[in-house]
DNA sequence: TGCAAAATAGAACGATCGTTCTTTTTTCTG
DNA sequence: CAGAAAAAAGAACGATCGTTCTATTTTGCA
């Protein structure tokens, strides 16, 4: 139940003199925690994520991690905020440079596919997390729809935008695109994850050029 | 490590008395226990498979349960096995009384769409269990990745045949046909059942004429 | 520098996990 | 029906889980 505001602000204070912390000890330990999590978690989930673990890979008691957050499920919401702000950072504002409309759709697709498949350690939490909460309840689960109905809606907006620019048929329904593309990401990372393809790539590329070719 | 073509043979033995009982009762137990494993991994995963909570469902006690299966593990290709021979009758010898072609492509998508996201209680262990697995080795992950590669063929023949009935543009490649299809089903699962949008299935659904009409 | 507060460690808890071993009950068959 | 074999139960194991409590150490500020 940390207020994430006052912690930002606490965060961003510099120490005049050495000019080389910026966190407080608590916080600096706190985002290595977090790190760390987010690394277990996207290998083996968020359910998988356990505060023994944990301890172990940072070298602290189990306590002293537990302290940080006072509930699994805090922790768990915590490693999905910062995958949704590394998702956001690395997918979505690294896709703004390029100019609205078909080019930041390519550009934004393709740092997904990254994102998702590229690094060996790194599954997509917004995927297996899906899986693992479908048919549970709770501040995890929300946390997760929460961040999943964000880039939901952004890609849509991208879509959309191109719709705008007049580089995609206006009477396409952004929605069914998005849906579609979708469906290419999960299939890449299915194939990429567990089947270990390594054409996965590039048929996902392949399926997104049908569908850009089909709405143009 | 049960020999399943011998168990298959002492099953089918009848019993020409009373011609009710087919199985012995240790078959019969134990296929009410993979029955009910099978309920229990579609809700919560192959992972989420416990021993004690199989022994309290079917009634039994955990060692009475585990006897049946020598390990976990067996168990879980218990149940991997179980869901490939449903999901073998169900998906694709159902689809094979429509004509080859097309036809028997369609079928086989809605059947594959049904068996996924229709009934609440039933996710696709297919799915959760490649995100499940996906780092892990081991017999579990081979049984798991065995099943998906026989659907996959299977998949690509219906592909394939329909090319050859001249119904879809026999120079499309199969594979990226089947991998784009595979990205709808995955598309629907994930909508259907974590995000629960009622529209999945006929977002699904537009998405495979799309395919279709692209390569019609 | 000193002192309160924050951070971390350590030990223990009840629960559940898969598994093993022994004993009892049930089933099948000669 | 009897007796062997199979099936099921019961108890216990070590391990790990999240969590709580109480010390101890470290930190940051006056």
């Amino acid at each position: 139940m940390t207020d994430r505001k006052t912690v930002s602000l606490a965060e961003s204070l510099p120490i005049p003199e050495t000019g080389r912390r910026v966190l407080l000890k608590g916080q600096q330990t706190k985002a290595a925690i977090i790190e760390a999590a987010l690394g277990l978690a996207s290998q083996i989930g968020l359910e998988g994520l356990s505060i023994g673990a944990l301890a172990e890979v940072t070298g602290m008691s189990k306590s002293g991690v537990f302290a940080h957050f006072g509930s699994r499920e805090e922790l768990q919401i915590s490693v999905i905020r910062e995958y949704h702000d590394r998702f956001e950072a690395e997918v979505f504002y690294a896709a703004l440079q390029h100019p609205r409309g078909v080019a930041r759709l390519q550009a934004l697709f393709d740092n997904w596919m990254v994102q998702t498949s590229a690094e060996i350690d790194s599954g997509c939490i917004y995927i297996s997390g899906a899986v693992e909460f479908d048919d549970r309840t709770g501040p995890v689960r929300d946390a997760l729809a929460s961040s999943v109905a964000t880039w939901q809606t952004a890609l849509r907006r991208a879509v959309e935008l191109a719709q705008a620019e007049g580089q995609m048929r206006p009477e396409s329904d952004a929605h069914q695109i998005a849906f579609e593309i979708h469906g290419l990401i999960l299939a890449l990372h299915y194939e990429a994850r567990f089947l270990r393809n390594p054409h996965a790539t590039e048929r996902a590329r392949r399926g997104f050029a049908h569908i850009l070719s089909r709405h143009a």
